[in-house]
DNA sequence: CAAAGACTTTTACATGCGTCAACGATAAGG
DNA sequence: CCTTATCGTTGACGCATGTAAAAGTCTTTG
């Protein structure tokens, strides 16, 4: 870079005779500045190299433009998604977006909601980390930010706006497909730790119900650390396939990440899951992770509608900027799985 | 939150009886306050809601205390796992971390690195987009801050501190050993627009000559976005076994996300790659994805030392700090690759 | 040609906190 | 009890920018 490095607005403005507080304005919105002005600023940036500071302008404006995200989770396909389609959504909003992730540990995603209180961001979207989190931490949220929670809630928690997956109309959806097309799915559960692992775990046995069959829910004991959600499903399966149980069964996983893991363990069984099996042992998963149409057998599964999740969080987020402080009441909103039927199940 | 809400240390310090310099220095450093000093602060913060303002606090500093990252896919395990071991380095450092993904796009790659420069981080950590990267920002970034690029560089960029993986010798380890144990790999390569595509197809033509072999190297047009690298493996690879081609040889992918795509490809077409099956079809991956011990066949792998490359690229970072503009010359840090044999080759 | 109107620009103050130099208090030494 | 050294405290200023109100400027109208 030759061109000479200017550090402020005031050194910029006493380069190109400018007030600065016309720059200032420049810099916000160069429709707000004369056509005359606008063209000695842009002729005097294209002889220097400024950009405004980062934080003088934060700080004074009322507005950040900014939105502040918590993930409990990075190694997962599904929230990269999830933030992928929340950032391009705020990108077009003309919002940056502050991501933190909380590493499954409720201190991190505690002070992650510290600093975006202390950065003033416009709003927050947390998926939280699940029982663990400490419920004040999304109340004080909810109480000084426009706050979305995503993805996944805790039944606990009142008057908070939501977005997310509608847990008994998805998994209901898989569970009645596999019980129509075969013998009736046990559910290869988590501990129960993480809110969408219960909900959907509910919304199993609520289903099985309905259909007058048997619900049988396996896995809510913790083998593995909680986040390695294959090696969970891999133990599991094959724990129960040791003892010669399951072995001709359906089997549906909370979601893919389990999937992956039995899929593996009935390989090494010696089992091939398979919709064509009539009888034999099928296995379906929850979320659409990426890899299903890659694994073999390619994975059925229930899609969660990730773009439109992200979108509809941020939507809200914007609605809620233009509400100020009109109260209003709690907004959730379920969205619809959709099934893939794959070779799996 | 029934606790009085105070938005500025000049309220605090009126509350608690303490002048506000002394609450500065208290919220930087608790030991330069006197003993009784901090009891005073300590239990006037009990009875009162308040965070020093997060942008008032930087912009004073000489030092932020934040650390920039820029990594091109947000959707990719081995990114994430970068990022993972980035931000606890960082976290033990006492940094933060300040994460913007370029989302494939050089335009955001630029927005991001002016975004930094503007927050006065006091480094950044950028693993590159590729070719089409404006090869400009890497130097405006590593002219005026400590920098160090990560994961894979351009060829031309000269004076660049570098932590990545050692190519050749990764890529020539897994050339060798499917050398070794069966035929001589053929190598399914990616669009020649990622450094690291380029440089393990270039060691892998290298082991090949060296060993006395043919390379022979597929699948370097795009049919596929750039990104879907499973995609691009299973289109590559069935494109050829449906003229024929290949059926019982030994593939050397890319990448372990392009392995996956070729696992598909051949279940698609009755093979079933594997080591054990002397003579025919064997595929192997690098990066060790941690998917590889739960794919179908479990895939053979080259593991890049994903925790010592984010650890190395903090800790060089770290020396920057301390060695201030005592301009040092260029190090370059490559890291080993450690084969992962499994089930595929 | 003067006055009114519509914009622009500038003046002056505000933001929340870091930092240094001067100040004050406290304890050790005589 | 007074002096001196030491350490913590505070007043005053600085940082890079936002912003409301006052002061231009130029055009339009009577």
């Amino acid at each position: 870079m030759s061109k000479p490095e200017i550090h402020t607005m005031e050194e910029l403005s006493a380069a190109i005779g400018v007030s600065r507080p016309t720059l200032s304005r420049y810099f916000q919105d160069p429709t707000k500045v004369s056509r005359s002005s606008v063209e000695r600023i842009q002729r005097g940036l294209e002889q220097v190299d400024y950009t405004p500071n980062f934080f003088a302008t934060r700080m004074n404006r009322k507005t950040t433009g900014m939105i502040g995200v918590i993930i409990p989770y990075l190694n997962d396909l599904f929230f990269t998604r999830l933030l992928e389609s929340i950032e391009k959504a705020a990108m077009t909003a003309g919002y940056t977006v502050i991501t933190q992730c909380s590493h499954s540990d409720p201190e991190i995603e505690k002070r992650a909601a510290e600093t975006f209180l202390s950065m003033n961001v416009d709003g927050a979207i947390v998926a939280p980390l699940g029982d663990e989190s400490d419920l004040k931490v999304y109340e004080r949220l909810n109480a000084r930010l426009p706050f979305v929670m995503m993805d996944s809630r805790p039944g606990t928690l009142a008057n908070v706006d939501f977005v997310g997956t509608d847990h008994p109309q998805s998994t209901g959806l898989i569970t009645e497909y596999l019980c129509r097309v075969g013998p009736p799915p046990i559910f290869l559960a988590m501990p129960r730790v993480n809110f969408n692992a219960m909900e959907r775990e509910r919304a199993y046995i609520a289903k099985m119900d309905e259909l007058g069959f048997d619900p049988v829910v396996v896995g809510t004991e913790a083998v593995q650390p909680l986040w390695h959600f294959e090696a969970h499903g891999l133990a599991v399966l094959s724990d129960l396939f040791a003892k010669g149980q399951f072995l001709t069964s359906s089997v549906l996983c909370v979601n893919d990440r389990v999937a992956i893991g039995a899929l593996r363990a009935a390989t090494d069984h010696g089992l091939e899951p398979g919709a064509l099996r009539k009888g034999g042992l099928r296995i379906a998963g929850h979320d659409d992770y990426p890899l299903c149409p890659y694994t073999t057998p390619t994975l059925t599964t229930v899609a969660q509608n990730v773009a439109l999740i992200g979108q509809t969080a941020v939507d809200r987020l914007l609605e809620k900027f233009r509400a100020e402080n009109k109260s209003e009441n709690q907004v959730v909103h379920l969205i619809d799985g959709t099934l893939k039927i794959r070779q799996s199940a």
